[in-house]
DNA sequence: CGGGCTTATGATAGCGCAAACATTTGCGCT
DNA sequence: AGCGCAAATGTTTGCGCTATCATAAGCCCG
């Protein structure tokens, strides 16, 4: 190991030490690191070499008291196990990273009361700025947001009252067309399955339903939903229900995203059901497997990762008094046709 | 709105501010929030209020600056996208918010390089403790750790010697046992794929090679690997290369994800190739659709959830001095032999 | 009934850093 | 030569909190 040890028996080198190795003063160590344009080449070298030599790690939480910036994103999602959030947050993550921006990331459990605690938790954390799933909060939650004045984006759904940015879709949109399309394709007697029933799966519902309320078509006995966690096994069961709900009419079925979807697939093939002749099904998200299942699977494209790309950008934007152009931004989505649906 | 509405203009409110409005010192106000026990109901309630009145929230960097105690556990993961971590995170988020601690979760991308640079803008947090993927550090790497003299887990695979402590299992007796298995259900010509091929995915490698080699069984053009992130699509791709060099020779495949195998599988239907009777595929992983879909697959099972909680749960016990029992765990794995393999 | 406790509260100092202001130096220009 | 200015570096101060020690108030016991 070239150079000088560190005393590793002590603790953390802090600027000071590093200003004394380099014999210059703290400010200058500060400059060097946060404003190395600012300093000559000579000190920044001599300054450099002794950070290298004692190992120096700056103290952030020191550097965020005296300067009030924390260089911390803060990020709420409603459950890590569902891979959904994965390509936003690789979107935020990445956006984020390249401004040299830390994520602190929260799992809420789809529960405004623990999304509650952890907003307070996060900024504790002094965060310059936070991303939060969707439109649910607490007033209590509300108020702590709009109090600690810094920029905040929802994302995964269009609101009609963002706290403040917002970037998503409409999930009732969405779900309505879905119904269209499968009435296009078709189908006679639809249903809906739909697990977990976040605000944003009740959406997708509530428009599927829509379009068929305005079309005479609505028979609510053939819409299964259940607050149980979204599983493949689970999309089985429901589909079991759905079909047995309807005397086996049923001939096209909206799964609220795409592991119910799967299940009901697969739970078709073993009771010798034919998708898409006997039976419809579009899912939700599109997920890579239902590109390459077969029968592939008709599904939602929702843009995830330009959704935490989009909302991270809004954030950095607005750090830097770039002010973006929009406030609000519809991602979009799109119904992506395939083999589990009927070719019109 | 009850109460008197704090003057939502100015700054935040600071301990100072609370204690004023309670008429107390500020240290009371750290006590009531730090150390409830040590203070009379009386001024807990009175500070509580105050607390409430100005919507206070705690300024953690100067806690963590004045106590040395940041409540912050580092993890680091090499991909946000590969959702074997979705559980493992789980776990880890499970045991660390119930010991209310944060997680400051960074994503290395593979690279030690940038494990490295992540390391030192996690360190910089004060961390009370890293948990960390593998063992292919960086020197410099390991040095900051070492130094920064804190309880370090590296996760996901067992390691001769590890920084600190340890929890996972070893991939190259995984793969070795997935080869004696296909063997044992009858294939005769064993081929592997293998995407991104870190060091994991090589070890598994390693260990189904050199099963075969002792049962002079290896061909090593039917070891097909490419560093491309694994996904679905890619293992249609990688089969049909194993399926060439074997001159349509193989009749067994260990894939090194369930991705692969998915996508394999899939392929398979569609070249019209009978699983298991004419190609017996195996995953790693285990995923939830692996048990769902048709055939079903046969797979490796990881306790990835439980090698979360117990990374986390070592850690914790570290930090409040019970020291853990084993500074190293090996979690295990199971086979889980499904439709995909042919029964013995 | 007073010495030596514990318990409840307060005063002071300092954690490590960067903002703000102060000083020094060098340089161009008249 | 000397003024003015910019660039480079330093000094001081305080961010908001908690550790530490000090103090005050009750309380037990012989």
């Amino acid at each position: 190991m070239a150079g000088r040890t560190r005393n590793s028996s002590s603790k953390r080198a802090t600027l000071a030490d590093v200003a004394r190795a380099a014999n210059v003063s703290a400010i200058t160590v500060s400059r060097v690191l946060n404003h190395p344009d600012k300093v000559s080449d000579e000190l920044k070298n001599r300054v450099q070499q002794a950070i290298d030599s004692l190992g120096y790690i700056p103290n952030q939480s020191a550097s965020s008291l005296a300067s009030s910036k924390s260089g911390v994103i803060g990020v709420c999602i409603p459950s890590l196990s569902n891979v959904v959030f994965n390509d936003v947050l690789r979107g935020i993550y990445q956006v984020a990273g390249e401004g040299n921006y830390k994520v602190l990331l929260v799992d809420t459990h789809y529960s405004p009361l623990e999304e509650e605690k952890m907003v307070r938790t996060l900024l504790s954390q002094s965060p310059e700025a936070m991303i939060i799933t969707g439109g649910d909060q607490t007033r209590s939650c509300e108020r702590m947001l709009s109090q600690a004045n810094i920029p905040v984006v929802q994302i995964m759904e269009t609101l009609e009252q963002p706290l403040d940015m917002n970037v998503g879709f409409s999930h009732y949109q969405a779900g309505y067309d879905v119904a269209v399309r499968l009435l296009e394709t078709g189908c006679h007697t639809l249903g809906f399955i739909g697990a977990r029933m976040d605000t944003r799966v009740q959406q997708r519902m509530n428009g599927f339903m829509a379009a068929l309320q305005e079309r005479d078509r609505l028979d609510s006995k053939l819409i299964v939903t259940t607050p149980q966690p979204s599983s493949i096994a689970l999309g089985g069961e429901l589909l079991r229900s759905v079909i047995s709900a309807s005397g086996g009419k049923v001939d096209g079925i909206f799964c609220c995203n795409d592991d119910l979807a799967m299940g009901a697939l697969f739970e078709s093939q073993r009771m010798n059901i034919q998708v898409p002749s006997q039976l419809a099904l579009c899912g939700f998200n599109d997920f890579e497997a239902s590109a390459y299942i077969n029968p592939s699977l008709t599904s939602v494209h929702v843009p995830r990762f330009e959704m935490g790309v989009k909302a991270a950008q809004m954030i950095l934007d607005q750090l830097q008094e770039r002010v973006p152009a929009n406030r609000q931004v519809d991602i979009g989505y799109e119904i992506v046709m395939r083999q589990s649906t009927a070719v019109v």
